[in-house]
DNA sequence: GCCCATACTGACCTGGAGGTAGGTACCTGA
DNA sequence: TCAGGTACCTACCTCCAGGTCAGTATGGGC
């Protein structure tokens, strides 16, 4: 999705975070590094292909860091970087948001399952 | 997009605010109300179905109030409930960190496109 | 020799968000 | 009488993000 330009900060953003899976990626990073193997348990619903496509674009936007240890079984760990722990910091206004009228949302739905 | 549960705050946000016009709209609508043609050019390269329809989701989930003025021509205005006014103040860390970080995101773009 | 686990890759397919284009109703003003 | 402006509605179509499923390399354990 390359966008010509971007009409303000937030498009932007989403341009970065956009994707189904990418601000629970996020999430999951939250406190620490983690194999590819713990995410797919962290994040419940990604396929293997969707949550990989993921993690190499927001490695490709410098967000997460990936890290590859040459052992076998391989192993491999993701980790914020300094723009995706700021990133992190900046969605967290809107996760408290979230949180604080998920109810009102999950109403909302029911009655109107669009 | 009924979805069962949010696994966290953040994703019932983005349900609420996923659409891929919806935050430009609350953005419009941020200093005051405004009618529906004013939107549309505010809000360049939506199609008037989609902006309504996106209208009409926010307007369900009590982030829009939708007023009409039976005149002829018709007037209709859109303006940010206190639900929606909270949740554009959420986003605004976002916005900010989008616009800090917005020349990086793209040179990335133009180096891979994806 | 065979299976296990991990972290992938690639071909193929589908659903639904979004786009396009036409039509509606209303009154005004020329 | 007929174009003009507003705020819609509806049918139809396109496209691609995401999902499914099969396959790959590696070495250890039995």
């Amino acid at each position: 999705m390359p966008k010509r330009a971007y009409s303000c900060g937030i498009d932007a953003a989403i341009d970065v975070v956009g994707g189904k899976w990418k601000v629970l990626i996020l999430w999951a990073l939250h406190d620490g590094a983690r194999r590819f193997g713990e995410l797919r348990r962290m994040v419940p619903g990604v396929s293997e292909k969707v949550l990989i496509q993921q993690l190499r674009e927001l490695e490709a936007d410098e967000i997460v860091h990936r890290e590859v240890y040459r052992e076998v079984p391989p192993r491999v760990e993701y980790s914020l970087t300094a723009l995706g722990v700021s990133l992190n910091a900046a969605l967290e206004p809107l996760s408290a948001w979230g949180k604080r009228h998920m109810a009102h949302i999950e109403s909302m739905r029911e009655r109107q399952p669009v």
